[in-house]
DNA sequence: AATGAATGAGGGTTCATTCAT
DNA sequence: CATGAATGAACCCTCATTCAT
C-alpha cells in the first residue's frame, strides 16, 4: 500500500520489455488517475467501470484485477489525494525553519496551489465529502488527514504566538486554528462551486487578510 | 409523446394496503421530506426510489405520479431546501430595523440554527454541492441562492461600517461578506464530518470571534 | 451521456451458468432468430426482453450489450427478415434468363415457399405491419422493400407483354402488378389467420389462376 | 350486448336528465369509440387506459366500471368494428334484388366506401390481425366475420355464374371468390400502409379490372 | 497479467387496476 | 354511477463483476 509520487501515466502504455520494477503498482497509478478525471468530468455517480477503464485505454475486467472491486478503487483514490495533500504539507512543516510566520504563509501557498486545488482534485474531494456522512470508510480517512495537519498546525500558530510577545498571548491558537482551517474549506467550495467569481489568488488574500486582522501586517 | 413498445399488461392487480388521498401538495411535502431522511441517512447514491417511498409508507409509483422523475424530485428537494434557507434569512434582514450589527448577530445565530444545519439538510446540501460540478441544474439552484445572500449581506455591512465613522472606512465590505461566508460554509462541512469536534455553538462562536478580530467588541 | 442519478452497486455478482463468447454477427442473428419465434408464438406486444434473452438461452442484458435496445432489436428483426425476402427476390430477378412467364411462375413458387411464409416470418411481417401506421420507421423499411420489389415486377411484366404480341397490348403493366400484389398480401395474411382453410399450394393456385384469367394459359 | 347502430358521442357528454334510455351502452359506445381513435393515431401498443378515457374526456376508472377490463375493452372494440362491417354487408346481400353483378358491384363500392376504410377502421384491423396469431379470440372474431362473407359470397357468385349461361359454367365460385376477398384484403393493407399510392377509387378499379378479366365487360 | 463478452441483480419507470370519496 | 389518487407487478435498461480465452 505503498503511495509515493510515481511518474503519472494518463495515456495507454503497454510496455514490451519483461522486467518491469512495479508494474502492479504503475497500474494501480494509472487508474486511480483515470478515477480522479471521471470523477471530475462526471461526477462520483456518473462514474462507472467503463468510464475508467476507457479513460485508461484499458480493459473492463483490469479493476477488479488490482482493486478487487470499484468501492476499493474508490476508497484507494480518496486515499492518494488525501495522502499527496498530507505529503505535501508535511513537505513544509518539516522544512527546518524557525520563521513560523513564512511557514504559515507557504502552507497557504501551498492550500491553494494550482496542484492541489486543480478542479480536478477539489472535485474528489467534495465528491467524498458528500457521501462521508453515510460511508464512514470515506469520513475516517478525511478525518485523520484533518486531524493531523490541524495538530501541526495549532504547534505553528503557538510558535508564532510566543514569538510575537504579549501583545498575541491572549489569542487562542486552537481557534486560529479552526477558523483558518474552516475559511480554507470554505474558499475551497468556492472554487469548486463558482469558479468564475473565486480564483486562487483572491482566495491566497482572504486568507492573508484574515491573519492580518488578527496579527497586523505581519503577514504582508 | 412515448413510443417505445409495451407489453400488455393483463396480470391483476391486488393491493393489499389501505390509499387515503391527500391534496397533491401534502403528498409532494411528504416526499420531500422522506427524500431528505434518505439521503442523510444513507446519502445520495444509495438513495433508491424504494427507499424513499418505504420511508414515506408509500408505494413505488407514487413518485412519478407526483414528480414525474427520481431526478426531478431531487431536483425539487434541493429547491425546497435552498428556499426554506432563503425564505429564513429574508425574514431576518427584512425585519425593520436600522441596528446592523443586531441583524448580522441575528444572521449568525440562524445560520447555526438547530433547524438550518441540522444533520439531514447538511447531508442534503453537501450530497448536492458533491455533484454540482457535473449537474448545471444543482449549481445553478445552489448559485442563485448564494448570490442572492451574498448582495445583500455586503449591504448590511457597508451600513455597518458606514455607521462606525472613519475608523472603518479602509474595510472592504465585500470582502468581509467573501471571507464570512467562506467561514460559515467550512463552518458546516466541519458540523457534517466532524460533528463530534464541531458544535454549533463553537461555530457560533468562531464566527463572532472573527468579527471581533475585524471590528473589536462591538458583536459580543 | 447518461446523467441519471444512479446509486453504487455493491452486490456481488456470482453467476451460476457457463458462459461462452461468440462473434458479435453470431449472437445478433441468434437474438434475431429468437425475436422472430417470441414474435411468432405470443405476438409482437407480449415479447419482452425476458422471453427473447430465455428463448435463446441467454441473460437478460445481452440484447443491449449487441443492440443497445429493445426497440433496436426489433427494428433490425424487421430488416433481417425484409432483407432476406429482398435477397431471394432479387436472386430470381436478376437470374439470367429471357423466360418472363418463368420468372414470374419462380416468384410466385418463391413468394409462396415455405422459407418465406412459415407462420414464424408472417407472424412478424404482420406484427409490425399493425404497428406501422404509429411507427415511421416501420413503415419506412417496409415501404422500400415494396418499392424495390414492385418496379422490377412492373418491368417484368412488361417485358412478357411486349413478347406476347398484339393480343396483350393494351394491358397495362403497373395495374396488374398492383393486383397481383395485393392478391399476394392477401393470401399472405388468410394463410396467417387461417391456416387451416389456406395453404401455401392453394395460395398459389389462386395466383396462377388469376394470371391465367389475364393471359390464357401462358402460366399453367 | 346490443350493438345495435347508435348516434355516436365522441366529445365528453355530461347529461343532467335522470331518465336516461341506455346510459350505460352510451358510455361503452363512447369508450369504444375512442379506443379506435386511439388505436389510430398510436398504435395498439401505445393505446393505454389513461390515452382512452382521457380522449373520451372521462375519467381512468370507468373503463373497468363498464368493461371489467383493458382486454374486453379491446375486444368489444374488435367486435364491434367487425359486426358494424357485417351489418353493412348484409344490408346490401340482403336487399331483395336477382341482379348479382349490380349487388356485387354495391360490395365493391361498400368495401372501398369511406366509413370502412377509413384510415381508423383500417388502423384497427391490422391492429388485431397483426396480434391475431397469439389471440386466439381475436382470430375467433375476425375469422367468423370471414366466414359468413364468404358463404355469402360464393352463393352470390354462384348466381352469377349461373346467370350466365355455359360460357362460365367452368368458373369455380369458391375459387373466385377467395380470390377476390384476398385481393380486397391486400388492397386495404395498400391502403392503410402507403395511403400515397393507393386511393380507394383505385382499389375499386384494381378490383373492378379482376372481375373484367375474369368475366369481361359485366361489371363495367 | 490482461481481455472483454457475458451475466443478472437491482435500478427507474409505466400503467392496468382498485377503491375511498 | 363516476372519479382519480394510489398501488405494485412487470417492464426495459444499467453496470459491477466474472471467467473462458
Amino acid at each position: 500500500m505503498d503511495h509515493h509520487l510515481k511518474p503519472v501515466k494518463t495515456a495507454p502504455v503497454t510496455p514490451k520489455t519483461k522486467r518491469r520494477a512495479m508494474p502492479a503498482e504503475d497500474r494501480r497509478e494509472q487508474l486511480i488517475q483515470a478515477t480522479i478525471k471521471c470523477i471530475a468530468t462526471q461526477g462520483l455517480s456518473s462514474t462507472t467501470m467503463a468510464h475508467i477503464t476507457k479513460e485508461a485505454g484499458l480493459s473492463m475486467g483490469i479493476v477488479n484485477l488490482h482493486f478487487e472491486s470499484k468501492e476499493k478503487l474508490l476508497i484507494e483514490t480518496l486515499r492518494h489525494v488525501t495522502e499527496e495533500y498530507l505529503r505535501g504539507w508535511n513537505d513544509i512543516i518539516s522544512a527546518d525553519t524557525d520563521d513560523a510566520a513564512a511557514t504559515i504563509k507557504t502552507l497557504l501557498e501551498f492550500e491553494f496551489s494550482a496542484s492541489i486545488v486543480c478542479k480536478e482534485k477539489l472535485a474528489v474531494w467534495f465528491a467524498f465529502w458528500g457521501e462521508a456522512k453515510s460511508r464512514p470508510i470515506y469520513q475516517k480517512i478525511c478525518a485523520k488527514n484533518d486531524k493531523r495537519t490541524e495538530d501541526s498546525l495549532v504547534q505553528l500558530f503557538q510558535h508564532f504566538i510566543d514569538s510575537g510577545g504579549s501583545s498575541w498571548q491572549h489569542l487562542d491558537a486552537e481557534l486560529l486554528v479552526s477558523t483558518l482551517t474552516a475559511l480554507v474549506d470554505g474558499l475551497w467550495l468556492d472554487l469548486l462551486l463558482t469558479p468564475r467569481q473565486m480564483t486562487r489568488a483572491k482566495a491566497r488574500e482572504i486568507c492573508l487578510n484574515y491573519l492580518t486582522s488578527v496579527f497586523g501586517n505581519q503577514f504582508q
